[in-house]
RNA sequence: GGGCGCUUAGCUCAGCGGUAGAGCGUCGCCCUUACAAGGCGAGGGUCGUAGGUUCGAUCCCUACAGCGCCCACCA
């Protein structure tokens, strides 16, 4: 073995094996467990938030294979809608073309090819991570057979009257010139102003105020409204206004909507871009007026003097206007929430469009398809973990609006509609289809709807269609390969955990549950993990512009600093981002970033998943796990050399370990699993590393390691025998352990390991998780050991507070203790002097002088080092009587609970006893260090 | 406005009813034959504030303060 560990030629030279000897298909036997893959964007890259991510779900997957589980890692790639055509867009702009320049399939054709072209970028990415999926059924969402899905449902929703089409307000972005659902805006808070605006009534010298934000949708104004009891408008109420510039009669309303205590409590409806403004404008049968174009310009049903303007033009327009007229009574400053599209970043404006909507509202669809996605979480037949997301969950579904699931795109699952000269609509899985079922005869020629359906709608059915639903026979892929069988693989549904993010709960897990219910009767999956979110090393979120992303492959391999800055600036347009941001990473990364390889990264990850909702990344930490996987390695490499001439040895007598050290250290590597094995359960990832960490590092490593050295070097046969078997047996189960964390260190050691042990088997991943029941316990090994550390950690305190040089050889006196103190000092004598470098220890009859000597105390007995030459005097007086000191407040604190007698009557037997104990404890230990101090003189 | 978190050592975080922990950082001493990506040792916290429950509270309850996230129609 290499001196130190190099996880880069493990990594590809494992990762190339394991994929070419096919070991993370499926097995066929066992119990089904399946995870579901959120499906990343196909042409997107893998970032910190999906490596995270990830090496959870490979952890449960590995794991659960190595329990002997039928495991499916379902992995594939969502077509992302907009994202994906928006990419593909940019790239024609370069050009100095639209996708209208090209015409829709010209254009289909190009957003396929660049789906071709980058679209295995993040698959191949996945695989440096390590990732143990089922490759050979990746599915695209786009695919044939999920396309076919996505068909079938949104028939068999319309045919069921669960679909429904209908011209309503809905977000509209005027930049992507679609439509999008109520999730995918965003309320940002905005500097702007309040604006109050005089509207003169039409008889009299009266006027009412309104105030505003957006003036320039006073052209569309079709009312004012006021509370129906506020005082000092009742006698408008009723009464005509003139809408100013336009010169339209308008009404005043009332309405309780109004809030007769904000502003100057009137307000002016505008139906057709505003959501408010609509709900009021239907009670009060108020046609709507449209003022603005799809690409939110002023239309012709405005005054000509402003048709054709942008919107916020026409603002200033308008208030000049106002201005001008005297009727602009007040200007403001004002923060506001503006709606703005997550995608294009542009303000949405509320726009009447004809779109397809999924009924979640009525009686109908609450019935069908939203209370039994609540229900399903409700009666915890869907658990979260952590739990609290249970109430996200439900208090969304229980105010869900219905979705709309039409976008004026090109790049998706073209909805299946056509429509005949008339307008009716037939909907059906194909032309053919909607023909045969139409219910009355089309007029005309047939013409498919143009748009698109939501990316999340074919998400939403990923938990069944990639099962091969609704295929009676084995879904093929492009390479003729069966991919799913529903008839089959429907033992996968439901998957065990889903892991995922809380940002897309509502965009995904929510719609996953409702699909899946209604078409299979089953939930999609039995547990919903979610995962927090990766920020940078101060919590800040992770993002482009401020310089702070980090890409998991730059942490894997590593990168160097101008490689690292051109690549972080590369997309950056404005020039005072990219020096911002040039300069940050100069200042974070001077040596740019170290590779640390995939194991420590993954190990990071799973160090950090606690229930938290968001992880701070600090590369730092990173680099402390890079450590760890060099100290198993060494570990290893010590434990080969040491079996390599000597041979493997063997158990002791009667299958018995022949030293205490071995039957220590098997007794904390089973309680070391038991524990793991909870962690599992409860997805505490984070205490589950530590636990493995703990055990390498501070138990097998420190202890058992230097333990073994004088044994192995000692005279007895056995007992070297014995140990390095041992030493074997524990490296080859702790790695077993360890393999879904970090599953390259642990598969090339274990090459070189079970050999040795006699193990068959091609892999590590193939060997069963260990069994924590299978490992011998021995609570009186361990308590030789304690001692033993006590002694040990007794006399290298010493030695490091007296400043004796380890190296130098010293004198070693033991006095007092009892029987048991005797034998273990005979029986750990060859380790003490080893690790300790002392002489043989005597043992100090009772009554006979003693040389002065630094002292500590194990139990009753003294562990003296003389004093001559070596240690100041004066030093070891005060550092004993610290030490007196620290023990005669903790005396002090348990006489005060035993000494008061509430406590002795209420708190439990064991716990009062505990606290006897321990003051009895403390107490010899005193006793002691107060004889020694007094020796001192 | 509703909901959900967080506040523990210099930093990042565990612990959540009975002796305050880890990693990193800091400070000593060591290149000791697995590992200097290492070893040995040390220092460092009145567990956000104030009440309450309890024999006992970092942990449970209430209020308050600060920070953060999600949802929501206040023009």
């Amino acid at each position: 073995m290499e001196k130190s560990f190099e996880p880069r030629p493990i990594e590809s030279k494992w990762y190339a094996r394991w994929e070419a000897g096919d070991v993370f298909r499926s097995s066929g036997h066992g119990e089904p467990y399946c995870i579901l893959l959120p499906p990343p964007n196909v042409t997107g890259t893998l970032h910190m938030g999906h490596a995270f991510q990830q090496t959870v779900m490979d952890m449960l997957i590995r794991y659960q294979r190595m329990r002997g589980m039928n495991t499916l890692w379902q992995v594939g790639t969502d077509h992302a809608g907009i994202a994906t055509q928006k990419i593909v867009e940019n790239q024609l702009a370069a050009e100095q073309r639209t996708r209208h320049d090209l015409g829709r399939e010209p254009f289909v054709d190009r957003v396929w090819q660049w789906k071709e072209e980058s679209g295995s970028t993040i698959t191949n990415q996945m695989r440096r991570l390590g990732v143990a999926a089922d490759w050979s059924r990746e599915r695209f969402t786009m695919d044939e057979g999920l396309s076919d899905a996505v068909r079938k449902v949104f028939v068999e929703w319309y045919r069921a009257g669960l679909i429904y089409r209908g011209n309503r307000l809905v977000n509209w972005d005027p930049v992507l010139g679609t439509a999008v659902s109520d999730l995918e805006v965003n309320n940002v808070e905005r500097d702007g102003h309040m604006w109050s605006i005089r509207y003169p009534v039409t008889d009299g010298d009266e006027s009412i105020v309104v105030a505003t934000t957006r003036p320039e949708t006073m052209l569309g104004d079709v009312a004012v409204a006021v509370h129906p009891e506020d005082e000092r408008y009742q006698h408008l109420i009723g009464k005509t206004l003139t809408l100013p510039l336009s010169g339209r009669q308008i009404p005043v309303i009332a309405d309780d909507y109004v809030d007769k205590d904000f502003g100057t409590g009137c307000v002016k409806i505008t139906p057709a871009h505003d959501f408010n403004d609509y709900a009021i404008g239907q009670r009060h049968k108020l046609a709507p007026i449209e003022i603005f174009t799809l690409d939110a310009k002023v239309n012709a049903n405005a005054p000509a003097k402003y048709q054709g303007m942008d919107r916020y033009d026409a603002r200033k327009a308008v208030l000049a206007d106002l201005e001008a007229a005297g009727l602009l009574v007040e200007t403001k400053p004002h923060k506001l929430q503006v709606p703005v599209s997550q995608r294009s970043d542009a303000v949405i404006e509320p726009m009447l469009t004809d779109q397809w909507f999924v009924d979640l509202t009525s009686d109908k669809g609450r019935q069908a398809i939203t209370e039994p996605a609540l229900d399903a979480v409700r009666s915890g037949e869907i658990k979260f973990v952590p739990e609290n997301w249970t109430t996200t969950y439900t208090q969304w579904l229980e105010n869900i609006q219905d979705w709309c699931i039409s976008r004026q795109l090109w790049w998706g699952h073209r909805i299946p509609a056509w429509y005949d000269e008339a307008g009716n609509i037939f909907v059906g899985e194909d032309e053919a289809d909607a023909r045969k079922h139409a219910t009355i005869a089309p007029v005309g020629a047939l013409k498919q709807d143009d748009d698109v359906l939501d990316t999340w709608f074919s998400s939403a059915l990923w938990p069944f269609s990639t099962l091969g639903w609704p295929a009676n026979g084995p879904v093929k892929n492009e390479r003729g390969e069966v991919v799913a069988h529903w008839e089959i693989d429907k033992i996968f549904l439901p998957s065990a955990v889903l892991v995922t993010g809380f940002d897309i709960i509502f965009f995904w897990v929510a719609r996953m549950v409702m699909a899946t219910k209604y078409f299979t009767g089953k939930v999609p999956f039995r547990e919903v993990y979610i995962n927090a979110i990766v920020r940078d090393a101060e919590g800040q979120k992770m993002s482009k512009s401020k310089g702070n992303t980090l890409d998991p492959l730059d942490l894997i391999d590593g990168i160097e600093l101008e490689p690292l800055v051109t690549k972080s600036t590369k997309s950056l347009l404005i020039p005072q981002v990219r020096e911002k941001v040039e300069k940050r990473i100069r200042k974070d990364y001077p040596q740019g970033i170290p590779a640390i390889g995939t194991d420590a990264l993954r190990f990071t990850f799973a160090a950090l998943a606690s229930y938290s909702r968001t992880i701070n990344f600090d590369i730092k930490r990173a680099e402390g796990y890079k450590a760890f996987c060099n100290k198993l390695w060494n570990a290893a490499r010590f434990v080969l050399m040491n079996v390599e001439e000597a041979g493997t040895g063997e158990r002791g007598t009667g299958n018995v370990p022949a030293t205490e050290a071995e039957r220590w250290i098997l007794t904390r590597l089973k309680q070391t699993l038991t524990e793991v094995e909870q962690h599992f359960v409860t997805y505490r990832f984070d205490l589950l590393a530590q636990a493995l960490y703990e055990f390498v590092w501070n138990e097998y490593c420190d202890w058992f390691l230097e333990l073994s050295k004088p044994a192995l070097n000692g005279d007895d046969a056995a007992a070297a025998a014995s140990t390095r078997h041992t030493l074997l047996v524990v490296l080859e189960t702790v790695l077993r352990a360890l393999h879904p964390i970090i599953p390259f260190i642990t598969e090339e050691i274990w090459q070189s390991v079970a050999p040795r042990l006699g193990i068959e088997a091609d892999g590590i991943l193939q060997r069963p998780w260990p069994k924590a029941s299978e490992i011998p316990a021995d609570e009186a090994a361990t308590a030789e050991i304690e001692w033993f550390k006590n002694v040990l950690s007794g006399i290298r305190r010493i030695r490091a507070e007296m400043n004796i040089p380890p190296g130098k050889a010293i004198p070693l006196l033991l006095a007092d203790g009892d029987a048991t103190d005797r034998a273990r000092s005979g029986k750990f004598a060859a380790q003490i002097c080893f690790l300790a470098r002392v002489d043989a220890p005597q043992w100090i009859a009772s009554g006979t002088d003693e040389p002065a000597a630094a002292a500590a105390v194990v139990g009753s007995m003294r562990v003296l080092i003389p004093l001559a030459g070596l240690i100041d005097l004066g030093a070891e007086k005060a550092r004993l009587g610290k030490e007196i000191g620290k023990i005669e407040s903790e005396i002090k604190k348990c006489e005060n609970k035993l000494g008061n007698a509430n406590f002795v009557a209420n708190a439990p037997a064991e716990v009062v006893a505990q606290e006897r104990q321990r003051i009895a404890d403390w107490g010899t230990q005193l006793t002691a260090l107060r004889e020694q101090l007094q020796k001192l003189g």
